[in-house]
RNA sequence: GGGCACGUAGCUCAGCUGGUCAGAGCACCUGUCUUACAAGCAGGGAGUCGGGGGUUCGAGUCCCUCCGUGCCCA
């Protein structure tokens, strides 16, 4: 018996397995039922060695697709292992604000009741999110428990938890003062629909459909070489151009640098300048300069100290240019001012339509809109290189490996992140400004002097109206969820994290910044050791999953149809390292036919009175076959153990697969029908073998397929719950058997012997559940020398009677196997298959004959094409010997 | 434009440091309700490993090149 299991706790072993196994209800039981008894709660006081995973935070706004369910396949088979390993294993879990999207929704609903944030005030509106987070946020988490997630709910977290915003304004303060954090007037992304900042990374490149239209600049009187033809993709941003730039040694534009020359439409003179950067050879070799709206354009102005202006508000709409074209959308006003310029006959070629990359905000797909602004950025620089050389110094571990040039290629040429938002969703930016233009940065503790005992800030200071970024507070999500910057128990424990599951995707996102903060925050300690970086869930044809392709799919349909555990084993299989993982219905239900093979063969067994009880019978007991099973069993543990290790999800899966399946239930269960049926110590000794075997199968499988198996477990063996159970190679009372290859050979041979037989029988067209006799000779000289018997059983070969007649002859090797067809047909029946298979062969014969007769094919055809057909032709003609033998032996 | 992957049976993918590696699942064909399982059982067909060249005794497996696809960055 497993010594994990609880003497309290024992139920009785079943005999009397549903036929079938239904998920849907059992799953939901079994679930609160492992909850309830507390397997997933963390106890760092336990003694034992520490596990931890915590969660990628989903969005708070979110609902369960895919793309979880397989990172979350991944860690809940890693962390119910360690766990069954004998860990304090810990999956903490827990969401993100998500400070656009959640802000999103709030100000949807609002709209709808004709309101708008501005209505309602920042406080009543952060307080209306919280109430719509307490009513309709985290989805997620209760289709979490669907899925099986064995997480520690004691220690959910949320990244607006008190915890945690203490945890953003100590390292907020800390990087202030440490000038690691600076306000700054820069280019940023600017979301002119969510009007905030964006990240660079937040905003998606993708080509679209826009024009690239050549602007005629400065005098178009003839003759006159003060003139400049320059091309842009956004036209309207010409009002806001300060000067022009051509590169110092491009002779075409050598007179006009250090000349002004007149703006079109705005009339303004602007500076011809000379700047490196410009490529000579691109296009006119000129370039509009619109210093608050491109940063390279930004660049330059800053090299030759030209004036920024700003043309466009917060909605993208023209203003301030004293134009006729204020107050348009910066698209109307694209047209508008092309036209416009047309007019005075200033258009030069156009491409039309020109395909270019523009950004776009990833949250609303809008276009993002390169602005001047002041925010708030964290200085990278060193956090960055820490976090590179945390990887290169390998305290880090990046699985798969091939994915670290990712990595360095990003952390080594990061630019400052810019983390301020235009929101009020999120953790207001701690600081304050003075009537005198002071700048405050408050940590957690602080508070301004002469602030009023209500918390009314003193005469003329406000606090800084911008959010920080949500990924700000995600990146301290390692440590800020184990209680930082307390020293709390949990921290001291479980930091470092063991292992990060995530998908590479957010390697910069998330990953990066997690490192940046961690090993800044924790004196040098990285967060995590190991990062195990998974592909993207896609359909099965590859193609990448999403709403308005059509093609995405809710994975809890698939759990009703089909089961959890089969929905987590089609994940699971198809998790190669670091690849994308396609997926379809059909492989769910393959996955569901495994579960139920499964089920099948533990109730076979329990059928038969299969157990766990007593020690393993020794190897002398033990059958060939059983030291075969045995022997298999061993080395499919063995790799099995290896496999999930090194986070080879896919591996594991199909090794287990392929052993229960093609080894477990097509050989062992079929030859263990024989003693089981003779009874007695055969019987025993193979009760117990194959109680073991299900046992060790189910515990391999358990943290994949956690459902079935326990139910199937507890079923066997009796125990309180596989949850807790040993796992095979970490249970010092469980030595499994050494591998045998001696019995390994003699099951090969047996299989090989047998499946001939089969497929001599299927080729005569014997039905497989028909009896033959047969006469069996030269087994003796082959190590199957004692498997008569279980050859004539897989091979449904009866014994030679008195009047035993062979009319049929087949040879394996040095065995040869004689059957007597005569008795055992259905004469009528099998004259008709065989007329039936006359005339489909003769057909074949007759079309290799002719093409064999034909000189053309035989002079023009390659050789291997000839000896094909000519093959074909001598098989047709050996078939048809046969049915002719076989039909004149049916006739005596 | 720069960088990185990938192109192996109808489909989706395994094949680590070169030597039974030509595989798996699904699909397909044939037979079959054989007392665990028809969500099953038994048998079977299927690919000149993108094209070309090279290194080697030997290459899906290393190098070069071309074609095609995808991703990241600019």
């Amino acid at each position: 018996m497993a010594p994990t299991v609880q003497a309290g706790e024992q139920q009785r072993p079943t005999t009397d397995l549903p036929a079938q196994f239904s998920p849907v209800g059992v799953e939901g039981v079994l679930y609160e039922r492992w909850v309830e008894r507390g397997y997933f709660a963390a106890d760092p006081a336990s003694g034992r060695p520490p596990y931890c995973i915590v969660i990628p935070p989903p969005n708070v706004t979110g609902s369960l697709h895919l793309g979880h369910a397989f990172e979350h396949t991944l860690i809940d088979t890693l962390v119910r292992r360690r766990r069954m390993q004998g860990y304090d294993a810990l999956w903490l879990p827990g969401m993100d604000h998500a400070g656009i999207a959640t802000q999103n929704v709030v100000e949807r609903q609002l709209r709808e009741e004709g309101l708008s944030r501005h209505d309602l005030g920042r406080e009543t509106f952060v307080q209306r999110v919280w109430t719509w987070k307490e009513q309709s946020g985290g989805q997620i988490l209760g289709q979490m428990r669907r899925l099986g997630d064995g997480v520690d709910w004691t220690r959910e977290r949320f990244t607006m938890d008190a915890g945690l915003t203490r945890a953003v304004q100590t390292i907020f303060k800390r990087l202030y003062d440490d000038e690691l954090i600076y306000r700054a007037e820069r280019i940023i992304n600017w979301c002119p629909r969510c009007h905030t900042a964006l990240s660079d990374i937040e905003v998606e490149h993708h080509d679209d459909e826009g024009e690239l239209v050549e602007l005629v600049y400065g005098d178009l009187t003839p003759g006159s070489d003060e003139r400049v033809v320059v091309a842009t993709t956004r036209v309207e941003t010409m009002l806001g151009d300060t000067a022009i730039a051509v590169h110092p040694e491009d002779e075409r534009y050598a007179h006009l640098v250090g000349r002004t020359i007149e703006l079109p439409l705005v009339g303004r003179r602007i500076p011809v300048v000379a700047d490196e950067h410009v490529d000579p050879s691109f296009g006119t070799g000129a370039v509009k300069v619109t210093p608050a709206h491109d940063p390279n354009d930004f660049e330059i102005a800053q090299r030759h100290d030209l004036p920024s202006i700003t043309i466009l508000t917060v909605e993208a709409a023209v203003t301030g240019t004293g134009t006729s074209f204020d107050g348009m959308d910066r698209f109307e006003a694209r047209a508008a001012v092309r036209e416009a310029l047309r007019a005075q006959g200033r258009i030069g070629e156009e491409k039309r339509p020109y395909l270019h990359a523009v950004g776009h905000c990833s949250r609303c797909k809008t276009a993002v809109e390169p602005r001047l602004s002041l925010q708030w950025f964290v200085s990278v620089a060193p956090l960055a290189k820490a976090a590179g050389d945390a990887v290169r110094d390998g305290r880090v571990r990046i699985h798969p490996v091939e994915l670290e040039s990712r990595w360095f290629a990003w952390v080594d040429h990061m630019h400052d992140w810019c983390i301020s938002r235009q929101l009020w969703w999120g953790h207001r930016i701690p600081v304050w400004y003075g009537p005198d233009g002071e700048v405050v940065c408050l940590g957690p503790d602080d508070v301004l002097p002469g602030t009023g005992a209500d918390g009314t800030p003193p005469a003329g200071w406000t606090q800084e109206g911008d959010v920080l970024d949500t990924w700000f507070s995600s990146a301290l999500w390692p440590f800020s969820t184990l209680g930082w910057p307390e020293k709390t128990p949990d921290l001291e424990r479980y930091y470092p994290n063991s292992v990060l599951v995530t998908g590479y995707d957010i390697l910069f996102f998330w990953v990066a910044r997690m490192m940046m903060f961690g090993l800044y925050a924790m004196d040098g300690v990285q967060p995590f050791d190991t990062i195990a970086l998974h592909g993207m869930v896609r359909d099965q044809h590859g193609k990448k999953m999403s709403k308005s392709f059509g093609n995405s799919v809710d994975p809890l349909e698939w759990m009703d149809a089909y089961g959890t555990d089969a929905l987590r084993f089609t994940l699971a299989r198809g998790a190669n390292p670091g690849t994308d993982v396609p997926i379809g219905e059909e492989w769910v239900q393959g996955s569901r036919n495994f579960c139920t093979k499964l089920w099948n063969a533990t109730r076979f067994a329990l059928l038969n009175g299969a157990t766990v009880a007593g020690e393993l019978p020794e190897p002398a007991e033990q059958s060939v076959v059983d030291r075969w099973i045995l022997s298999r069993l061993a080395a499919v543990t063995a790799q099995v153990d290896a496999g999930y290790e090194d986070f080879q999800f896919a591996r594991t899966t199909e090794l287990l697969y392929h052993f229960v399946w093609d080894e477990l239930c097509d050989w062992y269960l079929e030859l263990s029908k024989l003693p089981l049926a003779a009874g007695g110590r055969q019987a025993q000794v193979t009760r117990r073998v194959l109680g073991e075997v299900l046992d060790v199968v189910l515990r391999l499988l358990h943290p994949v397929t956690p459902f079935v198996t326990e139910e199937l477990w507890t079923a066997l063996t009796g125990g309180e719950s596989l949850v807790v159970a040993a796992w095979p190679t970490a249970d010092p009372a469980r030595t499994l058997p050494a591998e045998d290859p001696t019995a390994e050979s003699e099951v090969a041979a047996l299989q090989e012997l047998v499946t001939e037989v089969r497929r001599f029988r299927a080729e005569q067209g014997l039905r497989p559940g028909q009896r033959v006799a047969a006469r069996v000779t030269g087994l003796e000289t082959t190590a199957l020398g004692t498997h008569e018997g279980e050859t004539r059983a897989l091979a449904r070969l009866d014994a030679p009677g008195p009047r035993f007649a062979p009319s049929a002859t087949l040879k394996a090797g040095a065995v040869t196997v004689e059957l007597d067809l005569t008795g055992s047909i259905d004469v009528a029946a099998e004259r008709k298959r065989l007329e039936k298979d006359r005339v489909t062969v003769e057909r074949e014969r007759d079309k290799a004959t002719a093409k064999l007769s034909n000189e053309q094919f035989l002079a023009k055809a390659p050789a291997e094409v000839v000896a094909k057909i000519r093959g074909r032709l001598e098989k047709a003609e050996a078939d048809l010997a046969r049915i002719a033998a076989q039909l004149g032996a049916l006739d005596r």
